[in-house]
RNA sequence: GGAAGGGUGGCUGAGUGGUCGAAAGCGCCCGCCUGCUAAGCGGGUAGGUGGUCUGAAACUGCCUCCCGGGUUCGAAUCCCGGCCCUUCCGCCA
């Protein structure tokens, strides 16, 4: 969430972002709850002021003559402090609805036809063969299975199988050693379910719960993303400055019920309940923030860059960009097969906005006071997509797939996926 | 799931109704001393949120001893509920 303090003094920056994010923020609404929580704050406190003293002058000199009005105070006190309670109260709900701003070179804009494409790597596969898609590709060689994960679970749902399913594990080892050998990050295996304070804390709540799984009877959701527990892994700390930038890698599977994605993408391993991700996730100190999201960028694409897969980066809209983020960047892989790009990516920058949620802090240097850390996440990657493009890239004319150089040492033995176990 | 004990500042750890936002120690900061990063001496050092103020600084109010209620003029301290931790038992992978 965004400082009030803040608020209070750049109400038209705050308007504005929401605005372009296509947000509703309650600004006026705020401002108006937050001006009279402070004034009812005042009398309260002016009220409990007088009691403390008289408090104090009891202690020592047990005066009996002074209680009736020390009960008379204290009474008008409780009441005040109530009244200021409920407003304080409203105020944080307010508060929680507010998105945050976001960075200058963010582009302005509405939809995604707005965002920017900010570089390419590599081109469009050209194939003397009529491509396939992935879900083709999958279940004629029978290592995806989308009929029978339906009669389990639902749709939206999938069975990996064989070389497929060998293929997803392939290829979480492969990004997590990368990220951990070579991009110098901490590998963490988290709870992947998280209660309702973490889920607050990284902004899934209170504005996006339709979106998650909750379990029934107990306080506790399934996570839709690492991130969640991840960037909450420090929550009510105090770091120490020398500890910073702290890395964080992360493989998770992730949860998502689809809500408002009817009939979207609704064939194929590309947006299902339930997929596998690794998710970086860094705290770093505010100055180091921006150019912490370029380097996580970077190291998201060096996956794509091992694979062979074309890809393009691009700088998300105002219109198109998270509740919570300062600045986000998307990594689109090539699916020769659909014939589009895919997300694999998303990159954020959330300045502190999370970790005031989350109560993450550290301090500067000795006897400096407490500062909030900066937040950054990305996917590097998700798997479901990363997946197809690999089938989809490397597909031959004989049904089998090519095994990319970069996954050879995680399949030994297998140089085709050509449907075997 | 049953029993017992426990959650206090950056850390360790005292504190069972008022002069306690809280002893002591560690750490850290400032100064002194010692002819060389140690020891010693003195002082300082929680967070949050308001107010005064153009602002900073400074001063000042209130809140915070896991969370939420309650008792009381007054709660770190007493009572109730919750969460978490430790140990023992049970169960289980």
């Amino acid at each position: 969430m965004l400082a009030m303090e803040f608020i209070r003094a750049h109400p038209d920056q705050v308007r504005r972002a929401a605005a372009l994010k296509g947000e509703e923020a309650p600004v006026d609404q705020l401002l108006e709850v937050d001006r009279r929580w402070r004034e009812m704050t005042a009398a309260a406190e002016t009220s409990r002021a007088e009691q403390n003293a008289l408090s104090k002058q009891f202690g020592s000199s047990r005066e009996q003559t002074l209680l009736p009005r020390m009960r008379e105070l204290s009474a008008q006190a409780k009441a005040l402090i109530a009244q200021a309670d409920a407003l304080s109260r409203e105020r944080d709900e307010l508060l929680l609805q507010i998105p945050n701003v976001f960075h200058e070179t963010v582009p302005i804009g509405a939809t995604a036809d707005d965002n920017v494409v900010v570089r390419e790597w590599g081109t469009q596969p050209s194939f003397g063969f009529t491509v396939r898609t992935h879900y083709d590709i999958g279940e004629a060689l029978g290592i995806m299975d989308f009929e029978r994960a339906a009669r389990v679970a639902g749709s939206r749902f999938a069975f990996l199988k064989g070389e497929g399913a060998r293929l997803e594990r392939a290829m979480v080892q492969f990004m997590l050693d990368l990220h951990t050998r070579e991009h110098g990050y901490t590998e963490v295996l988290a709870p992947f379910l998280v209660n309702t304070a973490a889920m607050f804390g990284t902004g899934q709540l209170p504005k996006f719960g339709d979106d998650a799984f909750r379990v029934q009877g107990r306080d506790l959701w399934l996570i839709p993303t690492a991130e969640v527990p991840v960037t909450n892994l420090h929550r009510e700390e105090m770091l120490d400055a020398a500890q910073l930038p702290l890395n964080y890698v992360a493989y998770s599977p992730c949860f998502r019920s689809e809500a408002g994605s009817a009939g979207k993408d609704t064939r194929g391993y590309i947006r299902l309940h339930q997929f596998s991700k690794v998710e970086l996730v860094k705290l770093v100190e505010p100055d180091a923030s921006l150019g912490a999201l370029e380097e996580l960028t970077g190291q998201a694409e060096e996956v794509l860059r091992r694979l062979g897969l074309h890809y393009r980066v691009l700088s998300m809209c105002t219109g198109d960009m998270g509740f919570g983020q300062y600045k986000k960047y998307d990594l689109e892989a090539w699916a020769p097969g659909l014939g589009r790009y895919l997300e694999v990516s998303s990159c954020s920058v959330f300045s502190d906005f999370q970790a005031r949620r989350a109560n993450l802090r550290y301090r500067p240097g000795p006897g400096e006071s407490p500062r909030y850390l900066h937040t950054l996440n990305g996917s590097a990657l998700a798997l479901t997509r990363t997946l197809d493009c690999v089938l989809e890239t490397y597909q031959q004319p004989d049904g089998s797939v090519t095994v990319p150089d970069a996954l050879r040492s995680y399949l030994p033995g297998v140089d085709y996926l050509r449907g075997g176990v």
